[in-house]
DNA sequence: GCAAAAGTGTTGGGAGTACACCCATGA
DNA sequence: TCATGGGTGTACTCCCAACACTTTTGC
């Protein structure tokens, strides 16, 4: 390797950068969508990449992608869920470098996204499905990383009540229902989802409260319930 | 910002060493087990800890986890699973440096493990329950990835075919039975598995051959069928 | 009243559990 | 013949898909 920090040759083990990319998962016009920031220096200049960036000295992985996400989209800890990926490390995957990155998954409801503190022009969200569809408008791997990401938030929603983490505060059953038909990409019976989700202990807690104004009945309005798995789990056909 | 704008040399990014340990499990004397090695240098002298090692700097991650498996074990990529788990990362893992390490799963069948090139002191298998109960015996935050990964496992049982990977080539339904038992530690109906194993498609494909010299009726013997996701799966009650 | 959306009842099928039972071998 | 383990049949239960039906609002 070109590069050798000082005071590390002597042992003789090769030195790497170590970086934390987001990918930042929401239900935005519809659409699920991802975070995404247009890059401004070379490599893969003007192309759209996942947020991210160095491993600080003396900070611990999730907290670098805590950090990550507050600065890109202003989230702070909020009702907001984050997990580690996985961790990509291809000897060329930048062309500059050594560089590992350990990729976090996140998922934030959509009214808590403003993207403060950065020019709006180069952060936005994308709807994943063009984005898997044509993996090379993405920068570095990212595409591969955006993959990982959307298939374990699918596969996490069938086991977790991890969708309410695309919800409001308050939310009701359609709701709920209309993030699982959106992120799965299927037609879900509105009754049968309606008895298995009120039914599943802990997912959901009544408010109390109900719409009003909008078409049709009333709706009840639920908020999440402290379940942290699903017995039984949601199914995906 | 991600990525850092200007050139990496002149602002500096912190240094770190990227490792690779293994968590690798078979089941050994009817035990659910682990391999680990002795240290033999400073820090934790004399502890045991799970096999790894530094990644060379042209190397994938995969590759070094595959390297570093070869040589703890002499297992080249025959009929073993081996797959990323998690990556660890606190700023104080290691005394000596900062050292972010990639942790891989590997599941072995046991008559592939002879532990060859290495001082047979060194290394060895260990259940895993005793080192669950005590996390301080390990070196490191070993004890922490060694949760990870038989939590990993025990959870892959359920939706895979991966029990096979703890198998000899030819097996018996019992002897797959005896596996799901030993991981999860539960008891299993024998005669209720062995429908569901023979009847889930792809998971067991018939050799033609029973076993004989054993009490009882003979056994058929199957090897591991095609399938990469088991429908309907198995549950681990 | 009518459309629209929320919510309930009912029924049939697929898969799980429990367990009685039969089969094939070694001793 | 008996003990031992392999393998099958069957009744019962639970969950889910499908869909008819009722409730409560806006227009």
């Amino acid at each position: 390797m070109p590069h050798s920090p000082a005071g590390y040759d002597a042992t003789g083990y090769p030195p790497f950068a170590v970086t934390v990319d987001l990918v930042v998962l929401t239900i935005h016009d519809g659409a699920f969508s991802v975070l995404l920031v247009r890059r401004g220096a070379e490599p893969f200049r003007g192309r759209w990449a996942l947020p991210g960036g160095f491993v600080h000295a003396d900070e611990d992985l999730l907290a670098a992608a805590e950090r990550e996400l507050a600065e890109e989209t202003g989230i702070a800890d909020r009702a907001v869920h984050l997990e580690q990926l996985a961790t990509y490390g291809a000897p060329d995957r930048d062309p500059r470098m050594r560089v590992v990155t350990v990729a976090h998954l996140a998922l934030v409801p959509q009214p808590l996204t403003p993207v403060a503190g950065s020019d709006a022009s180069d952060v936005e969200w994308q709807p994943v499905e063009p984005l898997l569809a044509r993996p090379d408008e993405l920068a570095f791997d990212h595409a591969h990383v955006l993959a990982d990401g959307v298939e374990r938030a699918r596969a996490k929603l069938e086991y977790s009540p991890l969708a309410t983490a695309f919800c409001a505060d308050e939310f009701t059953v359609a709701d709920l229902r209309r993030v699982y038909e959106i992120v799965w990409g299927t037609a879900l019976d509105p009754r049968n989802f309606h008895r298995k989700v009120t039914g599943t202990p802990g997912f959901l807690e009544p408010t109390g409260r109900t719409t009003a104004g909008e078409r049709g009945r009333p709706a009840v309005l639920f908020r999440r319930g402290p379940a942290t798995l699903l017995h039984p789990a949601m199914l995906r056909t």
